[in-house]
DNA sequence: GATCATTGCTAGGTTTAGCAAGCAATATTT
DNA sequence: AAATATTGCTTGCTAAACCTAGCAATGATC
């Protein structure tokens, strides 16, 4: 199981956009969106992955890594196997340090009102 | 519409195989094949892409393109002048967020769980 | 020429992606 | 406090992915 649907969701929070707001940017259903974060789509299409990505300011491949999807540059299925993510300037982090830092970041965010 | 039946029915037969031979070695059912090289599929699942690509000695990427899906472009991270730090896996982030999620990763990982 | 295997393909089915409409809970406004 | 708006989510629904079983046509084997 790929649990995707908690990066997405703590990506969409950490930039505090609401799934309607997302609606209106992807044209993907508030709804679809809810499924997709709850971890109720096992295989969502591609399309709608690079819209998501592309709001989230995340790569196209990170997308599909997570979903399970085969990726280009890794030759081959990843389910996982790697604990660790490669990280821009933060160093290697894991998955659940990521969920970490993307809620971290959401906090940061909001802190002033 | 994009017509990609056309080319994987052709990488098909350049190879001499038989729909029940591309069955066997990618586990996808002739009847669904058929179907793929007859244009009654829109949006394969990048699993079975990969599948036929690996078979075919084509690269898994130029099937996503001829399917019409996008691709993942090399878009790595981009020097700009913009305040933006890091495009990795937790979106757009800035130099001084960045610092910021840093001192948080080392508390993270400083404290016993 | 008859029989049998192999070919690509279709019919009919189950499962899932994705949507429109609506729900209960929370937030906002008056 | 009451009315209203916004939130995430669930409920059916349609369409499409993918399968099993079978078809007609061609090819082999006797």
């Amino acid at each position: 199981m790929s649990n995707y649907g908690t990066y997405i969701k703590a990506l969409r929070e950490a930039k505090n956009l609401t799934l309607r707001e997302v609606e209106k940017q992807t044209e993907i259903s508030n709804a679809y969106l809810s499924q997709l974060e709850t971890g109720k789509v096992k295989q969502p299409s591609p399309l709608n992955l690079y819209k998501l990505a592309q709001l989230y300011d995340v790569s196209y491949e990170t997308l599909m890594e997570k979903v399970g999807y085969p990726v280009p540059q890794n030759n081959g299925m990843v389910e996982s196997t790697e604990p660790i993510a490669a990280h821009g300037r933060l160093g290697a982090v894991t998955d659940e340090e990521e969920l970490e830092l993307l809620d971290y970041l959401k906090f940061i965010r909001n802190r002033r009102k």
